[in-house]
DNA sequence: CATGAATGAGTGTTCATTCAT
DNA sequence: CATGAATGAACACTCATTCAT
């Protein structure tokens, strides 16, 4: 606002923040969707969180419904998008790509609190039918497809066994769902859980998921 | 009324009403909770569900969150009001009281709808903050309180390891909870899922944390 | 209900309670009606002061409505009956009765509850057209009529002025007026007033009215 | 918003119905509460007689109760606010000021419908005990304290008797209780009354606590 | 583009009244 | 006669959505 400002970091003040408006709006009914469920976030409450009026928000989002949409394209959907970028230009094992997806997806995901949308969206879906297929659609199919092109990758170049590649699929993802929950869960029972490292947790069950994909027996240490 | 009268079998369409009414009501409204979500499940659905008008709902739940606990208790204290029973009749070894209990719980409420009531409570936890209070009074701090009691009787009786006490707890809700969250969210997404049979998967984790647990069974090293 | 209680002041409790029924609920009803308003007044309330059910109370008066006339008539009308009697009956002279009439009426109505009756009645009257014209029959014009008979006579027995009777009428009932007001409002207010002493205002403003009433002018005290 | 712009008369209907809408809205509320009383005052049908819907009068006044406080406020704080006024730029006798201030009072209050809601507020302040409280606050005390500041001016100036201030002021509230009652009830019981001309019952009980007051005017005993 | 005043359908809750027992 | 379970119309209040400025 005051002239005087070094011009550093903010470059042109009103431009700027027309271009940033959706990242913001998006960001402020993340929050609210997350903390206060799907019904009780009022519009309101976002375009007030977000620093703009009931009006705008509707300019950018025409109705609730779209705005959650838009709130699961950019927190869930974006990532598996970057995951097919990941997938296109990795040119090493399989494994490694694995590793790496799982890695990109819990730092995004996981970690941070777009984590509390999934448990909201798995409640809430059976309320809103055509949600159901949103989220099947945007999330779930890519996921999967994501994930059986990297299965299959494995199987191609000879590094994974040839095993039923849906089921695969589905053992990859259970343990994630897991984590899922028991972090709501134990977070909302604010019980002091059996000390569960969500990294640690990852990478071990990747691990154990890699030996029983991989199709060089590891040498079983028989010693012990 | 006359003493010739049998004190049993069907006492008056009106009377009879009565004594079921909050049977039918808490089923009504169990239902539509867990596929509409709290706050899009409207008293006047549960009335109408229930055969009855609005206001008979509201003679017998004087508002919507004390119907919505009613639920709770019914479908998920109650439950741990019987395990706890169980433990009190119970004679025999430790790890068949817990076998038991297990298929109690899965059951009553596991395999059925009830499950889909414990999601619910996740999503919508945060948003009703005495909610979260009345979960942990009524539900989580019960649980962990018979748990708690049925290892230590393990421990006592000589028939477990001294484990710490909590830690044995959580690893026991783990894989229920992992279990929950699998059939809501395999039913939800539509996926075919591996085929995961719950029966079965619940009798091989508490086999796997029975070997934890016991203190003679595996033969490892006698000399104790 | 023990049968060694002595049948003293008690006679056959059963039918005594149906013959006093009516009074205790209109009882019951005045009180609550004065201390909530008629609007915020419920039927089961006044049931459940009275030691009975709801469905009791609607077998003695069918409406809301009609309790609510009811009370009035009990406790407004019925003291203009009695004070009817106490004119055909009286034999002295009219400024006598006067006093009898107003000491009967303060008694019955201005010191004890049903005064509130009548505040009520000035504000809800607006909203209950058919009340107004309830009250305007069974309270009001008795009233006047009254007033109307006691002034004529004593005119006709030469003790009064030939004043406009109805002038005077509302002279009388004036300060009446006022002493109601005045003890509800100051009661409300919570203001330590003037130490207005009813008993002594009423004996005053009569006294100054039958001054003015009087044909033969008092030897007013000019020594003084 | 263009410099040029007179910054007066019209300003836009949008703008404009803004600035003029809590007025509206005091008016069709203070209308109805005296017509239908405060219970039976519907929410929907204040909108509705200032001409808008019923989610607009909740915008400006978040509840029933705030509604009709702000009534309370605006028909009869604000006249007492006036009179303080009046009070601090009043340079003349203090009997001037006594004739002042009963003339406003009366042009604002106790002529108009405002003088139905004393009447009001007397009978419905029994079932909302908060409201006795704010009533007390709004309007009774600061009555009070402008009454005693001003018999305390007369005394301090030389002009009233040194009597108990206390007493004064209800002597001057007592007159103007009974006015309001007396129409009110006489509008209600329909009855043709003794002709009470208010303003000149006003000027009367002025001149009569006037002559009570005043040190030197009736040259009774010149001795003192 | 941005605003925020206005709307009105929808929901939780109350309570006078009815009626089977 | 007495009961109290059942009813449903009515009302306070909320909030997604629209649109004049």
């Amino acid at each position: 606002m005051t002239p005087a400002t070094p011009p550093s970091s903010q470059p042109k003040s009103h431009q700027r923040r027309k271009a940033e408006r959706p990242q913001e709006l998006l960001e402020a009914a993340l929050h609210l969707f997350i903390h206060k469920g799907l019904a009780a976030t009022r519009m309101e409450d976002v375009a007030k969180d977000a620093g703009v009026s009931k009006g705008t928000l509707y300019l950018y989002y025409p109705s609730k419904d779209d705005l959650f949409k838009a709130v699961v394209q950019a927190y869930l959907s974006e990532v598996i998008v970057e995951g097919s970028s990941l997938f296109d230009l990795h040119e090493g094992s399989t494994s490694e790509l694995l590793y790496r997806l799982a890695q990109t997806w819990w730092t995004r995901v996981g970690s941070a609190k777009a984590s509390g949308l999934i448990v909201l969206i798995m409640s809430e879906i059976t309320a809103y039918p055509d949600l159901a297929q949103f989220y099947l659609n945007e999330v779930v199919a890519p996921t999967h497809f994501l994930l059986r092109r990297v299965i299959e990758r494995g199987i191609e170049r000879g590094e994974f066994r040839a095993l039923d590649v849906t089921s695969v699929v589905h053992a990859l993802i259970s343990p994630i769902q897991f984590l899922i929950t028991y972090r709501q869960c134990t977070s909302v029972c604010a019980v002091n859980p059996v000390p569960l490292d969500p990294e640690q947790f990852i990478a071990t069950q990747i691990e154990l998921l890699l030996r029983g994909l991989e199709s060089r027996p590891h040498p079983v240490d028989g010693t012990t």
